[in-house]
DNA sequence: TACTTTCGTGTAATCGATTACATAAAACTT
DNA sequence: AAGTTTTATGTAATCGATTACACGAAAGTA
């Protein structure tokens, strides 16, 4: 009952050769159709399921792709896998997950693994840029397998990407601040070889510049993306001698952070302080403080990366096409920064 | 360049067959040391990788196993996810995601994809109940691939699961809401033909009884896991005769609307009413008006079900061995139903 | 009727690995 | 030195599908 049932047991069922049965299930137009008929009723009486092993290892694609990405239980991560999964489902492709746990090893590992897998191609998101693992990126543009950056990308010739711009959005968090009325406006900023991290800084900058506000120095904090890291920078923007009083925050968890340490020291928000963060995590939105934050469209981000793909393995054997995708960040304004007794 | 290298190439390379290349790379102990190096280093250098795909079918398995999950982006299934990812990393397996979105067809589709991809074992988080796709579930028992639910799951001979006890979750948020002081508790419940709506509700019902309370089937409100249907929840609860002053609800979504709807109409919490949720999202942990909820620590629901899937996977030939894993679930108490004067 | 197309299937190679069986060479007996 | 065992490798089948090529039969043409 249990066995598996190939092209030849159904070959062998009607005396015939599995070249036929291949082609008659395949509708190849040279089948009889009194043949394709009781081929095909033959297959479904006998529950016949096609090894897509087998085919794969025929065709060379595997109808896998494979997603990396530093963690899945994170809202962002997870809507773009999302929305890359409910594009590729119709096209028949399965979504295989890697995890990199912010490490470069691991990073380096679920390159070669993929790879090795025959997947036929990969989406990611960096985990940090270093030249420890340029040999697995080599493998894989040697491999002729697509590859595609989101959100966080790496600067590699011929391979596209797609992500927002984060500059925009560091800008209009940071012009809203000061358009609320903030002056000293600090920013929590992350690793800044990645894109994403310095071009957020690069457009809070420019929005002071732009509106005649010096920037300084020791307004920005290096932080993790956590809650005790945003307190902790608080902390410390906090013994300066002029406190700011605002954060532009590269990260929701570190600006949430922030806020629940300026609580703790009485100081009201968004009166006397105002708090923008980053990736419009859904908790922003439903705190009774709600933060304000720039959208990432994360969704549309996973939907894009898929269709760039999709692109990129029809036309194998043209040119090979780098598509740069720039989505725009919308920024949410909520409670947080918003002086509505202004 | 880019041409795969495969054990042929590296056979004729060094004047030898490739069954001599596959058991030197496989450290088959029948080959010559001196062999076995030579193989290895010009595989190095050739840079050779193992086509999985060709050890999948000559092997049997895939390596691959499936997860089907409702949807990826909430918080708990992406996090049951990253356990079952971190658990069978080690050992070599990839994982396969799929979304049902809630529908029982897709749920279907998926179960037949996985099976026909070649899964070497599939686990999900039942949809809904329903003999619909009863035939798609035979066909993963049929075809000997090991089935494993978590969270919701469904009745089947020889199927393992892994739950939390939910009766068990619904008493203890229920208790802890009596212990507070509240005596008219409504409820919050799911499609109860899933057997986690079902439990929690007998949990909750338990608890009233066990201390003396009458258990009220107005007070039993059926709601989708939503912000929208919390809110609408609780004003057809308000307009009952005796309105109730706590609630019990099967989703965190939806005590948040309540929450926010009680808010609304100025009655206070905890003192004037109590809430409490389950799943214990990161959401309510933050609100400054945090949500006591029940967790149900998915990480280790995933890491458990991928145990399961590994012990099942080992003894393929002796008896089929059903498991039932019961996690205890932890209620969280936080503001929403701490009357701290009391 | 003899000759050319067309049609429908069969034969066998192929994808890239593993492995039971066969076998030649080397090593060990006595 | 002849016989036996061990060692290292080659031969060929196999996993389950697809497909280029071959070929007999049927149909069309003159």
């Amino acid at each position: 009952m249990s066995e598996k049932v190939t092209i030849y047991d159904i070959a062998e069922k009607l005396n015939i050769t599995a070249a036929t049965v291949s082609r008659a299930l395949n509708n190849n137009p040279k089948i009889k159709e009194a043949t394709r008929e009781l081929v095909i009723k033959t297959a479904a009486a006998m529950n016949y399921k096609q090894n897509k092993l087998a085919l794969a290892l025929k065709s060379g694609r595997s109808n896998n792709i494979g997603v990396i990405v530093p963690r899945i239980d994170s809202n962002f991560f997870a809507s773009v896998i999302r929305g890359i999964e409910e594009e590729l489902y119709p096209h028949g492709y399965q979504v295989i997950i890697c995890q990199t746990h912010e490490s470069i090893k691991r990073e380096n590992e679920n390159l070669h693994t993929l790879v090795d897998a025959q997947v036929d191609g990969i989406m990611m998101s960096v985990t940090g840029i270093s030249d420890e693992n340029d040999s697995a990126f080599r493998n894989v543009l040697e491999k002729n397998v697509p590859l595609i950056f989101f959100d966080r990308s790496k600067h590699i010739d011929g391979v596209s990407s797609v992500t927002i711009n984060d500059f925009k959005g560091g800008y209009l968090a940071t012009k809203h601040l000061i358009d609320e009325g903030c002056r000293n406006i600090a920013h929590f900023s992350g690793d800044q070889s990645l894109d994403i991290f310095k071009n957020r800084f690069l457009g809070y900058k420019q929005a002071l510049l732009d509106n005649g506000l010096p920037f300084n120095e020791e307004y920005v904090i290096f932080t993790k993306s956590s809650v005790d890291a945003g307190k902790d920078a608080v902390d410390k923007l906090l013994q300066l001698q002029t406190p700011p009083d605002a954060i532009f925050s590269s990260s929701d968890f570190a600006a949430l952070g922030a806020i629940q340490e300026l609580k703790e020291r009485n100081i009201s928000i968004p009166s006397e302080f105002c708090v923008a963060g980053f990736s419009n995590e859904p908790f922003t939105k439903f705190m009774e403080l709600s933060i304000t934050s720039v959208d990432q469209s994360p969704l549309e981000m996973g939907r894009m990366s898929a269709r760039v793909f999709l692109e990129q393995v029809d036309k194998t054997d043209t040119i090979k096409i780098e598509k740069k995708v720039v989505l725009a960040p919308e920024l949410h304004i909520r409670k947080s920064s918003t002086r509505t007794n202004f």
